[in-house]
DNA sequence: TATAATGTTTGAAC
DNA sequence: AGTTCAAACATTAT
């Protein structure tokens, strides 16, 4: 279920139930439930790939990761991590990793780097990408920071994910894999803005039931562009799966 | 039925 | 001490 912009669709299918009182929390996840009981549920944010609920002095931080998922107003058969109840319907959380947190969202999580954010700073991304943060890291000058792991990494591109990743780069004719500082400046900043860009598709997409329709080299047999078998490997320091073309996109190494 | 998959954290090993 | 890596977690579609 979760890269960024499903989390945002999450956010907006509970986002009613901001500013009503919790009348009972329960769930197997490991957290003080009680604390949330008769407590107002302030507001319902997102950042990257994470769900924020929001309450006084503290809040509630849940991440699907690869399994995760959520009902609003029905259950599932198995047990919730955490449930929440108001006067008018329920919302349940399964197989994710939920923490409670104190403090304040806004304190803690940098906007600009969230890639659904309205706030996302694309400039932001490549000054990361160019300073100690993108070189994974590393302390050496000679690190090389492959297009694949530098999309993956969440300090950069909050909310990205495997899919958006394969599909940015074709998109982008990049080959998955080039390493950043092999990319002509150009290139990378057209990389940085479509990751934002297809983001924003994705979503549109998701809510419109049609993404995987979209989909152009994620788990296709063959390049919709010349027609090729599309190659499968496992690429980066993530080793995680990447669909491209040998032929569409071009190899850029530094 | 076995496999792989929209992900991250942890802690051991180097 | 910094980095890397495998393991752990856990569900469901193909």
């Amino acid at each position: 279920m979760p890269e960024g912009p499903s989390i945002v669709i999450l956010t907006e299918e509970i986002g009613s139930f901001a500013g009503k009182k919790v009348l009972k929390a329960e769930g197997n996840a490991k957290i003080d439930m009680h604390r949330m009981e008769n407590m107002k549920l302030l507001a319902i944010k997102s950042w990257g790939k994470q769900t924020l609920l929001c309450f006084k002095g503290f809040y509630v931080r849940i991440h699907l990761l690869m399994f995760g998922t959520y009902r609003v107003n029905e259950r599932k058969e198995t047990a919730p991590r955490l449930r929440l109840t108001f006067a008018r319907g329920e919302f349940s959380f399964y197989t994710c990793s939920v923490k409670m947190v104190d403090g304040d969202v806004e304190k803690d999580y940098d906007r600009t780097a969230d890639i659904m954010s309205a706030k996302w700073s694309g400039a932001k991304a490549e000054k990361k990408l160019k300073g100690p943060t993108g070189q994974t890291k590393s302390t050496k000058k000679t690190a090389k920071t492959n297009v694949c792991d530098a999309l993956l990494n969440q300090d950069v591109f909050s909310g990205v994910g495997n899919i958006i990743k394969n599909e940015v780069l074709f998109r982008m004719k990049i080959h998955p894999e080039s390493t950043i500082q092999g990319l002509p400046a150009k290139k990378l900043k057209a990389m940085i803005k479509d990751a934002a860009v297809y983001s924003h598709r994705f979503y549109a997409w998701k809510k419109a039931f049609v993404l995987k329709k979209h989909w152009q080299i994620y788990k296709q047999k063959e390049c919709p562009r010349c027609h090729i078998k599309a190659k499968v490997k496992y690429i980066g320091k993530t080793k995680r799966r990447t669909h491209y073309c040998d032929n569409c996109q071009v190899k850029y190494v530094g």
